[in-house]
DNA sequence: TTGTGTATGCTAAAATATTCGCATCTTACA
DNA sequence: TGTAAGATGCGAATATTTTAGCATACACAA
């Protein structure tokens, strides 16, 4: 079976990295904020800390605090991720896929996928 | 923040879970097929009794072996799942998350999708 | 200067997850 | 029937994850 990146990561490892992405980046009180059934102090800035060791978050000084910054670009991971997503719960059909999220949208989201759709038709040369 | 469906499970755990929800079912031979780095039989079984105890994956027999299925529904967890992407690596921005599809998608897909967003826009009773 | 609030560095314990072996039970069929 | 192949039941060791405490550094205000 194919893999996707998230998948060597523990738990805690997976949600902290999940809140680091949505935000871009974070301190340690950033992801204690986000955190479901926040830890310790300490034991975020541990996990922050082998997640960094992994080299999936290197950490740069803001004055007196460090940032942490994913090493792999959210992009990414997100089209990786949605990937996995696409294959294990919508046949690996990206039409069942956008089905599902048009049913959560709006009209002003559908006129705006509807050009979408368009733009990619015009550029599309893969078939 | 918001939890998702798969928050409380350990990294083998969401690894079945997946693979069973690809399945649609699965005996534990199935699970084993499709397991990355596969432990042995028995460390499976024993994975498939935790999520069974845990109410997430009860078995019924076919013959002389076990079939488990997810109790909460293929198309309602992937939803979730989705709307989890959608947050952390989109902006939870619908219009951004198709793009991201769309880019992998073919021009036969692109026909469909275009007709998909045009149901929607008849069906539309939100706004 | 001295105390307070907020950081990090380091270390170790506690809790969970992951793993497998051996005994036993069915099923299929020679 | 009786035997091999393939399942499950049970129990426990091992590895990893998760947690937290205490010492220390630094900026800033009283």
């Amino acid at each position: 079976m194919e893999d996707y990146p998230t998948v060597k990561l523990s738990r805690r490892e997976r949600q902290i990295m999940n809140i680091v992405y949505q935000r871009g980046h974070a301190s340690v009180a950033d992801v204690l904020a986000d955190l479901p059934d926040a830890p310790s102090y300490s034991t975020v800035r541990a996990l922050l800390r082998i997640l960094e060791e992994k080299g999936h978050l290197p950490h740069q000084k803001d004055g007196p605090r460090y940032i942490y910054r994913p090493t792999q670009s959210r992009h990414q991971v997100g089209r990786s991720a949605l990937k996995q997503i696409v294959q294990t719960f919508f046949d690996k059909s990206i039409e069942k896929t956008v089905a599902a999220l048009v049913s959560d949208a709006e009209r002003s989201d559908l006129d705006r996928l509807a050009q979408l759709i368009e733009e990619a038709k015009k550029g599309d040369h893969k078939s």
